[in-house]
DNA sequence: ATTTTGACGACGT
DNA sequence: GACGTCGCCAAAA
């Protein structure tokens, strides 16, 4: 039986996964643990990645549009925009 | 325990 | 393609 903390895990498992210079959706990440419902709750539950255990590469996670939306919750609005860059991944407008 | 908010997505207009 | 609205479910207040 899923616990909602179980969730959590998931979410940051799935985000470990990717591969360096790629970016995933939350939709995508949502879908992979039969939560396509709950897409909002990838975003939320990456707050929680905070965690140095996990290092959750949150910085390559972004929305259906591609948007970095959730630059703002990371140290500096523009490290996520750099990290992606560092990654190979060119980001122009808050879009890759 | 209840209400509000939110790293989103899908659909309608 | 831009804009508005609803739904979904968990976390924070």
């Amino acid at each position: 039986m899923p616990d909602t903390k179980n969730f959590y895990e998931q979410v940051h498992q799935i985000a470990r996964l990717i591969p360096r210079g790629r970016v995933t959706t939350y939709g995508a990440i949502a879908r992979a643990l039969g939560a396509a419902r709950s897409s909002r709750m990838v975003g939320t539950a990456m707050i929680h990645a905070h965690d140095p255990r996990l290092a959750v590469p949150g910085h390559r996670v972004v929305n259906s549009k591609g948007l970095l939306t959730g630059k703002h919750h990371f140290d500096t609005p523009t490290k996520m925009q750099q990290l992606l860059e560092a990654e190979g991944i060119t980001v122009s407008d808050d879009q890759v």
